[in-house]
DNA sequence: CCCATATATACTCATTAAGAGCATATATAG
DNA sequence: CTATATATGCTCTTAATGAGTATATATGGG
């Protein structure tokens, strides 16, 4: 049975992109606002997620052992709030930017303070083997569940699958969309949906920052505040954005080789795809043009090495081109 | 010849998402902030663009004479952003919001007052034939270009086309993203691009925002602030929406036949669609389901009416499936 | 020199989705 | 009974996708 600590819960619930008209949330029944009430002055953050690939995985750049975000207060001084992100950034880490989006901007009630915090997050690609001094994080060691390039993660999958069941009970609808949010019966997994996953677990008490008492929760590490949200966020954004967008090669050094650029595809979208289908799409676009040159590898043939062709950036952006993700089943 | 104020202009761009490197915008050129600045206050705006559809044509609701969005201050007592923006709109209009999302998030430098101004967007549905007392515009009267369903705007298209050539000079690269953003020299229309034609735009001067002395403009509304680069985009986040979301259905009255369903459809797109293939699509998905009763029409054969089939809708949405916007030629 | 190994390529085939067209059915007003 | 406006059904062609088989090319080690 669930608790009726739940429902408190739901209620801490922050605001959810539903797609659709939401009936079981009235705003009618919001307090009005008083109208003698006062507009207030906020603190603001700026927030960075800086997403990184080592290893042939996505890793982000954390500070305080893995729990928290590169981050600073907007200033008087910045000209906007992405130049005032890219400062701090380069303060705390000097590092270059590539692929830089806002995610979501979120605010934080201080109350008996008389203000509000106000935070916006950006998510932003740094090329691979670039120097630094903030520790990496695996993006999976903090959700586990959403690295999908081989089998390796099926039993978690299991777990969640049952816990996911006992928590929809007899709620038809409820199950329905545990099942399509996380592809169970017959669904297909959507690498993009890691956002909405992680609202699930949430409401379903399976991770820590949701839970009462001392009920099981699913492996993961915990970061402050709402900064996992934040987290899945980004990559359900990230995974989003490399389909129809040459952001991967952000990420990439400048020359790379075809593997290279597949194993970077199949790290952020954390599935596995077909090589020979992903060369010909990638080819297809001409995204991409050989160089002279070619890699040095410790046994069998070298691989040629390839560059970004930027000529053609506007127009696969533009075309609604996409890289594409032959997904392995 | 391109005068010298071009460059003042672009200074004032506001910043963009680009999907990938630009090279031409070298951060570390930046001036360091001063490591004594001190973080400000901000105040902290709710601005909401309120869409419906009347007359086969996306509105927005507006204030002052079409160049204001109803928006309110962020209160201590908003215990969140779009809790803080429904309570402002229900103030002002009494209206319930549908599909909500947040869209941007700007800063504007208030200089010599010793703090920013934090301006956050919001987008909202509201579904058709609802009452309220603010002026309803069309949203292709901001942006004319935007709305080729017929070879009405093929003139204009023709002479922006001109226009940008004329900015393009000898600039390949420039006249390449011209190309591809308007769908000129065989690329195709891409609705989605809203937002990247009006910066466009905006960078060649040719919106009177951004125009220099008495150059001359395109048509279209202009709006206060940059509020008109947020209804652009908010025309590209709809568009890129109804694709993968079965939001067009909070815009549309609970009951409607499929045509109304497809103009709908067309109106946001801005593009006319095959109406068999429309419905096929549509049908498949099985996102409507049919009621008893028919359209009361003045002549012809009554439609269907149908309805929106709440049950297949998290599975739309997350199967990634999509409303298909077939186009015509 | 030959071989195991790791990579790069070429080609085929079935299935499905998308774009576009033709034809017909059904109801209503006048 | 007819013009009109709508709703349907069905057929093509072309392109995109998923999945498989086979082969070519370079390297280091015996």
């Amino acid at each position: 049975m669930i608790p009726a600590s739940c429902e408190r819960m739901r209620r801490h619930l922050p605001d959810k992109e539903r797609s659709y008209t939401v009936p079981d949330m009235p705003s009618h029944l919001e307090t009005p606002i008083p109208t003698h009430a006062q507009p207030v002055l906020c603190e603001t953050e700026l927030v960075a997620v800086l997403v990184s690939i080592s290893n042939n995985t996505p890793h982000i750049l954390t500070l305080d052992q893995g729990s928290a975000f590169p981050s600073g207060p907007l200033m008087v001084e910045h000209r906007s709030l992405q130049k005032g992100m890219r400062n701090w950034v380069e303060q705390q880490t000097g590092l270059k930017l590539g692929h830089t989006e806002q995610l979501y901007t979120f605010a934080d009630p201080l109350h008996g303070r008389g203000h509000q915090m106000v935070r916006i997050s950006y998510m932003a690609f740094i090329r691979q083997n670039c120097e630094h001094t903030l520790a990496e994080r695996s993006i999976y060691d903090y959700f586990p569940w959403e690295d999908r390039r081989d089998r390796a993660s099926d039993p978690l999958l299991h777990t969640i699958a049952g816990r996911l069941r006992h928590w929809a009970g007899d709620n038809p609808h409820r199950w329905q969309r545990c099942a399509t949010v996380f592809g169970l019966d017959n669904h297909a997994w959507n690498d993009e949906l890691s956002l909405q996953r992680y609202e699930l677990l949430w409401e379903a008490g399976l991770v820590p920052e949701s839970t009462w008492q001392n009920a099981p929760v699913l492996p993961g590490l915990r970061m402050h505040r709402d900064y996992r949200r934040i987290l899945a966020t980004a990559l359900s954004r990230m995974r989003a954005k490399i389909r129809y967008t040459p952001a991967v090669f952000d990420l990439l050094p400048r020359q790379f080789t075809l593997l290279q650029l597949q194993q970077a595809m199949e790290a952020l979208a954390g599935r596995a795809m077909h090589k020979q289908n992903f060369r010909r799409l990638v080819q297809q676009q001409k995204l991409v043009s050989r160089t002279a040159e070619y890699d040095s590898p410790t046994q069998g043939r070298p691989a040629q090495l390839y560059q970004f062709a930027p000529e053609t950036a506007e127009n696969c952006y533009l075309a609604g081109a996409k890289l594409p993700l032959p997904a392995i089943s």
